[in-house]
DNA sequence: CACCCTCGAGTTCA
DNA sequence: CTCGAGGGTG
């Protein structure tokens, strides 16, 4: 490059024309950029702006001494003008390989030691999911910023990535080699994501199914032929963008020892570094590094695919030494997918207890983040449409907080022109009533079917059997589909749930259920083509002989079924509220109507104002439960139940308007139970603490006081942590109960 | 009017 | 367990 320095004799008369010239348009260039890429101001349209660089061009082509190295065709300005053009890198983008597990990792490292002769200080950190970036510094100049590409020639990215937030034009600092490139990863943090797809959702254009995509869709951007309003857009995406780097391409002769100064150094030159790099000794150490991000990985403003080892000591990378592929000093040890693609089979919708219509995908069964799933909930028809999904399409999926499955969006490109919309039914699929919104302007549709809807019925009824209502085993969703299907030709053992404590032996004997295959979801058949079914609630007695029939009696479960409902007929009043199934009455409300009143007459007998005086229930909670009462078959249920024995009142309450039980060790505070507590069931912790008299909340806040956490201990452990709430053990529990708050806290 | 909280739904695991 | 929706409270 130096000898473009030199200045050659000027023997052509022209020349001197030619050098005003070129001064002129470099004046005129700089300036423009100057104000394109410092203001954000277009002074000339692109194709004007690129005439100007066009005749610089021309001028140096015919007079080489006018290349200097500071002409703007040398630099950025050029670049800019030629997005996603070819560019060689200096030195090939090499990759890296994988490990999947710790075992894996631990005998890649063991033989790294074992080469090396001696313990190995390892340089641990984040693997980000974002793109691959090399960047060029000439002289400390950015002159382009390229994608991998195939590691060998990337796309020019550069006029993009020049309005990365963070990323340098120039290098800060000196020392610099001559040509360097640095190497890192552009990526979109997860909440400027999902601020983004808001916005697109708003603005009616596609949402991005993850941040990867987004970093990708904002870098592949081309500005012309936009409009000003579409380039303003274009920009805000691409200063939302962040970089981190952690590498360096070629550099024969660098003057530090190990990659952990490499990267002090290139933080020196104004490059951004990640936080999350760690040095260790030891290789179990590594181990834990890995370990601990698996469990945070959503802890990290951006998204991880996995955690990268590498030697620290230079000396050593280049003693290893690389494969043609992948350098033999570093790992990427990869995490289980957290996103998969899968075939959207169809969506169907589903009635809940409630009476809302939700429709759901129904999915070829994926592996995401350790378990298969083939459902995933699309709650209304307005989310289908914003996911923009199709039947038929190829779907993006996760596990949301690696729990629960979510469609994140289609893959467009794999679309064949045979998928079709998803049209919102206008019947409920079980019982065929017109479906409607429940008061206007609700998005929601309910089948309006309530008392007869059979999905309704069946998810009341499984509701009463549920942890949070009646606890009554044996009545899960198995029993309560079975209680509430038509027997045929007969009507089901139970029209609603009205009749559920008068059920007896022979209600349940003769009940059928049919055997459906887990995958598929479609009745079994045995191999004469008949549809297999079993009687759940009956087994044979005496096997019968030869001759005579056979005798049946009652199975465990129909024994179990009966004792527990009898055990469940005087069960705590706040339980049987809930049971009832009326709307906005959870446990909490529960709890509060049954202290106040003692008594299911009394809270009926209530006006309107008086039960919105309680605690915790305020007029729309008290509109629901007056209106609740003006229903026939709701009476006829508290009626038949109160008939078949069930206890509606707290024995020994004084009546409407008693106070709650003031005092006790925990009057005032509010308490969080998280993860499983020796000695304790998850409701008997939460028991212990409102016989206590403390408030036990199921999220964590500013107002919590304590939270108890075991192991299992999950999200509100972490956010307890970060408002520095104190956390009890099992033991500390133990003690806040027996002494109060004091004791608790000096533990 | 914030904020915090509860409700309701789907889902999978031991 | 988590999310969105919507209710309740200070």
């Amino acid at each position: 490059m130096v000898e473009t320095e030199v200045i050659e004799p000027a023997a052509d008369p022209g020349f001197d024309a030619a050098r005003a010239e070129a001064e002129r348009l470099t004046a005129l260039i700089l300036e423009l950029r100057e104000a394109y890429y410092g203001r954000d101001e277009s002074l000339v349209s692109d194709a004007e702006y690129d005439e100007l660089i066009r005749r610089l061009e021309s001028l140096e082509a015919e007079f080489p001494a006018l290349r200097s190295q500071d002409s703007p065709t040398q630099r950025v300005g050029a670049a800019t003008r030629s997005l996603f053009s070819p560019v060689v890198h200096a030195e090939r983008m090499l990759s890296l390989d994988n490990v999947f597990s710790i075992a894996e990792f631990e005998a890649w490292a063991a033989r790294v030691e074992r080469d090396a002769g001696r313990p190995v200080r390892w340089l641990c950190e984040l693997k980000i999911d974002g793109l691959a970036i090399s960047l060029r510094y000439d002289r400390g100049r950015l002159t382009s910023a390229a994608t991998r590409g195939d590691g060998v020639t990337g796309e020019d990215v550069t006029e993009n990535v020049l309005r990365i937030p963070g990323i340098p034009d120039r290098l800060a600092g000196t020392g610099h080699p001559p040509l360097v490139e640095v190497r890192g990863e552009v990526y979109f943090p997860v909440a400027a994501f999902h601020e983004l797809n808001a916005e697109q959702e708003a603005a009616g254009e596609r949402v991005f199914a993850n941040p990867r995509n987004a970093a990708s869709g904002s870098l592949r951007q081309k500005s012309e032929g936009k409009s000003a309003a579409a380039l303003d857009l274009m920009r805000r995406r691409l200063t939302r963008l962040k970089m981190l780097v952690h590498g360096i391409g070629a550099w024969p002769d660098p003057p530090v020892a190990a990659q952990s100064e490499v990267y002090a150094l290139l933080e020196s030159w104004g490059l951004p570094t990640s936080a999350h790099a760690k040095t260790v000794t030891s290789i179990a150490a590594a181990s834990e590094y890995i370990e601990h991000f698996g469990e945070h990985r959503h802890a990290v403003e951006h998204e991880i695919d996995g955690v990268v080892v590498k030697v620290d000591e230079l000396a050593l990378h280049s003693e290893l030494g690389s494969t043609s592929r992948a350098p033999r000093w570093a790992i990427a040890y990869k995490y289980p997918p957290e996103q998969v693609q899968t075939k959207l089979l169809d969506i169907v919708v589903s009635v809940g207890r409630t009476g809302r219509a939700t429709p759901f995908a129904v999915m070829a069964p994926a592996r995401v983040a350790g378990s298969v799933v083939r459902q995933a909930t699309l709650h209304n028809q307005d989310v289908v449409k914003a996911k923009g999904v199709l039947i038929g399409d190829t779907v993006v999926i996760r596990k949301a907080g690696d729990v629960i499955p979510e469609v994140l969006g289609p893959v467009v490109e794999l679309r064949d022109g045979t998928e079709r919309a998803f049209v919102m039914p206008s019947e409920c699929p079980e019982c065929g009533s017109t479906l409607a919104p429940a008061k206007e302007g609700d998005i929601d549709l309910r089948c309006p079917n309530a008392r007869s809807c059979p999905a309704q019925v069946r998810g009341r009824v499984e509701h009463i059997g549920s942890r949070g209502a009646l606890d009554i085993e044996g009545l899960g969703e198995v029993s309560a589909a079975a209680l509430t299907q038509p027997l045929v030709p007969e009507r089901p053992p139970l029209e609603t749930e009205a009749g559920l404590f008068d059920l007896t032996l022979d209600d349940l004997l003769p009940i059928e259920v049919v055997v459906r295959d887990a995958e598929t979801g479609l009745p079994k058949l045995d191999a004469d083509g008949e549809t297999v079914r079993v009687t759940p609630f009956r087994k044979v007695v005496r096997p019968a002989r030869k001759t005579q029939p056979a005798e049946f009696g009652p199975s465990a479960a129909a024994e179990l079924l009966l004792a527990e409902l009898e055990k469940a007929k005087t069960k705590d009043l706040w339980r049987m509220l809930v049971a009832l199934n009326i709307r906005h009455v959870g446990p909490v409300a529960a709890r509060a109507l049954a202290a106040w009143f003692g008594s299911l007459d009394a809270i009926r007998a209530a006006d309107r104002a008086e039960l919105a005086a309680v605690e915790g229930v305020g007029p729309i909670i008290a509109d629901a439960v007056k209106e609740w009462f003006e229903v026939d078959w709701h009476v006829e249920i508290v009626e038949r139940w109160a008939a078949a024995g069930v206890r509606f009142a707290i024995p020994g309450h004084p009546g409407p308007g008693a106070a709650a039980a003031a005092g006790g060790v925990l009057a005032g505070l509010t308490i969080v139970v998280t993860g499983s507590i020796e000695g304790f069931s998850r409701e008997g912790a939460e028991e212990a603490i409102l016989a206590g008299g403390g408030k036990a909340a199921g999220s964590v806040s500013k107002r919590t006081d304590f939270v108890v956490a075991g192991p299992g201990a999950g999200s509100k452990l972490a956010k307890a942590e970060a408002l520095g709430i104190p956390i009890l053990d099992a033991d500390g529990f133990k003690r806040l109960l027996a002494e109060g708050p004091a004791a608790a806290k000096e533990a």
